[in-house]
DNA sequence: AGAAACCCTGTAGTTACTACAGAGTCAAGG
DNA sequence: CCTTGACTCTGTAGTAACTACAGGGTTTCT
């Protein structure tokens, strides 16, 4: 098949599809006389492993090192259930600051009155004030990475 | 005070503040002398005002438009309140994503027994079986009908 | 035949930073 | 005074994972 019909077969898209071939993760396939790309279902096969894996965030790096363990049955595969763990603690910590952002966005929200000017805006009014008291370097660095990561 | 000052008191790298001057989020300082730029407070309150947005997930196109109903009182800011629910909905589907991703890494974790080797390996099976036949929770368009070529 | 959809390669853009490269300035220490 | 390391400058490029052209060729359908 061609690229189109690999791209429907996956739902991905044929962009996607030239980039991960571009990128190695996709082995180039056999080329048909008019040059169009012909997949047959090993490479939907692998497709459907990667774009799998980007749904559990795995970073197409590491996409790439399990790839490689499917290749060579024999390897030692150690470190496969810490690539796991890894997303996991990723998952479970950006869980915990989203709770935290949620927090403060449901909080920020409440501050919205009826009013509709910008000087009487309670939202403003906060960011503007959390900015003060941030800005006081008696009350040490924000870091926002800390809570938006 | 100098970049690095300013960056030390907001705890931001001068590479970011830099980089927020040529974004148009920051304005250019005053410069010194000897080309440095010089900084005062109000350089420091809108910078910490723009890593508190930042800290709740606003883009930057709209830490832009936030800055500019501060910067004009009278503005009409109707669109104040709908741009935190924005952000509201945004959290809200991607924790509930991430709860998804959560309980499937922590089922496929649960496969992984005292085998080290890939060919052997509960996580390497799930994940190409997986690929074979199941559509996860966030991809959703892969469909077992459509391997037929 | 013509138009639209598909294909190709190569380049550039998105978002929010982050990291140089090469050169100038400053401050502390020998 | 000189040296060295830290700081500063502007400009360019890279990061991750795509996504969107541009310009040109091929296929399919009316």
């Amino acid at each position: 098949m061609r690229i189109g019909e690999l791209g429907q077969a996956a739902g991905v898209d044929v962009e996607t599809i030239r980039f991960y071939e571009k990128s190695g993760l996709l082995p180039a396939p056999a080329r048909s006389e008019n040059g169009y790309r012909a997949y047959g279902s090993t490479h939907l096969e692998r497709l459907a492993f990667i774009r799998h894996c980007r749904a559990l965030d795995i970073p197409l790096s590491e996409v790439q090192r399990l790839l490689e363990f499917v290749e060579h049955p024999n390897a030692d595969c150690g470190d496969i259930d810490q690539l796991i763990d890894t997303q996991l603690a990723k998952v479970r910590a950006r869980l915990k600051s989203l709770k935290a952002l949620e927090k403060q966005l449901s909080s920020l929200r409440g501050r919205c009155g009826a009013k509709h000017i910008a000087g009487e805006c309670g939202i403003l009014h906060e960011l503007v004030a959390a900015a003060h008291k941030e800005a006081c370097v008696c009350h040490g660095h924000f870091e926002p990475k800390t809570l938006a990561t």
